[in-house]
DNA sequence: CTGATTGCAAAACGTTTGCACGTTG
DNA sequence: CAACGTGCAAACGTTTTGCAATCAG
């Protein structure tokens, strides 16, 4: 799922059309390797696509996550996408809270927490919020100024 | 922060008004210790209170949250608000998927996560979630039914 | 050609705001 | 009685839907 072929790929796999638009999203999210709102996917490719609508993206943005292309996670401003991990194992991610772009974390806090027996678990959420290098490097840059 | 009397005093320290309305509010998050969806309070409230607004119970969230009362937190299907945990000490998590109940984890995976020195840590999230010995036993009947 | 995709308009949500009235301290 | 809280109606931003026209395979 890394690269714009494999997603155009899956795409006709599944019956569905390819359209310039669906690429152009595929190109979008291959690129950033991070998370983008519905609002900002609207943003770029409304450059590209004038009278391009809302509920197109969404439609897309949906398309997308059914194929387990790109997935979808709530932050407190609202739900954001990115391109799912197609990594074999497991991992959690730091990310940037000013680009959006995310960084892997191999050690996987499950494995040193005691759950009492009685509880179920179904899953778990561990993420690390910050700036990563270049956005750390800008903010002082302004600070600077 | 545990008691309907604490939360109240905290209120009138504040010069805000200690109405009925904000004593329900109180008592239904000090006996439910757990998430609850702006709408579940709405319905809960409504119960009591005819004619009760929306509004008016987003209002009083948010001056909840404003006093360290409550805390809000976004799930995957919307914003959620539980008492604030007043514990001393930094802890997270386990969260039951069917009544919002949440139980704590003394364990911070942060001791044991190697990150990058570019990458700038400003918080994290730990969230374990499942079923609760009760739900759990009320799906084993259920499926028993 | 046939069905999938798009834009448009409008609806459906969840949440917030302005205002006049009612209530608390 | 002054300031704060409430309900109502309306605004707002985000997301979804129905429909007719268009496009990909």
């Amino acid at each position: 799922m890394h690269t714009v072929e494999e997603i155009i790929a899956r795409l006709s796999s599944q019956g569905l059309r390819v359209t310039d638009q669906r690429k152009t999203l595929a190109k979008l999210f291959v690129q950033e390797q991070g998370y983008l709102s519905p609002k900002d996917v609207y943003e770029y490719m409304g450059k590209i696509y004038s009278g391009l609508s809302f509920d197109t993206v969404y439609r897309n943005l949906r398309v997308m996550e059914e194929l387990g292309v790109l997935e979808q996670i709530m932050f407190e401003d609202g739900v954001k996408f990115k391109l799912h991990c197609r990594e074999e194992q497991h991992h959690h991610h730091l990310i940037c809270l000013q680009c959006g772009k995310t960084y892997p974390i191999k050690h996987c806090p499950m494995d040193q927490t005691a759950v009492p027996q009685q509880f179920k678990v179904v899953k778990h959420k561990f993420e690390v919020f910050g700036y990563c290098a270049s956005c750390v490097r800008e903010e002082e840059a302004d600070a600077l100024s």
